[in-house]
DNA sequence: ATGGGCACCTGGCTGC
DNA sequence: TGCAGCCAGGTGCCCA
């Protein structure tokens, strides 16, 4: 999926289109994602205006007048702001239609992404409950991140892509900052020295708001709201580097796997 | 509590 | 040309 950047580059792109609009129209083609979309959205979101766009880890936050719908973007999916009678493609799974006539449309080949619909306050709802700091605000700090830290045996690349510690890091950025922060991505959380912990946050932080300046990273499917792919790719220090020179040293970037995921960094830089 | 592995799904690429 | 096998921006759930 999609990480941080590239969700916030999409809400960025759909909040303009959305915000004060009317729903006049839902089509529903394929209920089937991560959770059956609920049916009767077909019938109850039409009539409604859009208040805002927000964003919650990697979820979108789509505030409408009695609710609130939380989309998830998986890890092929994309919304696209389009122009009335878009002909459609394979895999496009719902749209909102919206009175200005433009068409909000969600399209998801692997079918990981969703669609729910909650009333009351969508961070009480129990995908959103547990979830840890957004990386970008004050919350995320070294002290915090040094007690999540405590003890924790598992390898710090793993810890830095768990969602209850810090929400919005990936498997292309979790490698990014782990190379910028200069930490081998198999070393134990509780075992990384404080000092580099504090670099960690910071290159994070980094990584992340220079991403979303360049609109994200686009490796395969990922498009923003008007259809353009990002452009941070280029400005990548390892992922899908393997075997080529480490862009600071030289030395061969090196891939592993850890949690069923390929990790890719420079055993050189990385210690 | 923590850690590890599997599942969900389609499509693109590689190598026989 | 066909096809098996592997890999891919995520994450909930089950088991030890």
């Amino acid at each position: 999926m999609p990480e941080l950047p590239e969700v916030e580059t999409t809400r960025r792109g759909i909040r303009s289109a959305l915000r004060g609009r009317r729903i006049t129209g839902m089509v529903l083609r394929e209920p089937r994602l991560r959770w059956p979309v609920d049916a009767s959205l077909v019938k109850s979101l039409p009539g409604q205006q859009v208040r805002d766009v927000h964003r919650r880890a990697k979820y979108l936050l789509i505030e409408l007048e009695r609710g609130t719908l939380i989309a998830h973007l998986g890890m092929s999916g994309s919304l696209r702001v389009l122009p009335p009678a878009t002909p459609l493609l394979t895999h496009d799974h719902y749209d909102l239609v919206l009175d200005s006539g433009k068409c909000l449309r969600f399209n998801d080949p692997r079918r990981f992404g969703s669609l729910l619909w909650v009333t009351g306050d969508p961070e009480a709802h129990a995908l959103l409950k547990d979830l840890g700091p957004e990386p970008l605000e004050r919350d995320f700090h070294v002290d915090y991140l040094a007690r999540k830290a405590r003890s924790r045996k598992v390898a710090i690349k793993q810890f830095l892509m768990d969602q209850r510690v810090v929400v919005g890091v990936g498997n292309i950025y979790a490698s990014e900052a782990l190379f910028r922060a200069g930490i081998s991505p198999r070393k134990a959380a509780g075992r990384v020295p404080r000092a580099k912990l504090d670099a960690l946050v910071v290159a994070v932080r980094d990584v992340l708001g220079e991403a979303i300046r360049q609109g994200g990273t686009t490796l395969r499917d990922y498009v923003s709201a008007d259809g353009t792919p990002g452009y941070f790719r280029q400005k990548l220090y390892v992922y899908e580097r393997s075997k080529e020179p480490c862009r600071r040293c030289g030395t061969a970037v090196r891939q592993i796997v850890q949690g069923q995921r390929s990790t890719y960094f420079c055993p050189q830089c990385q210690k």
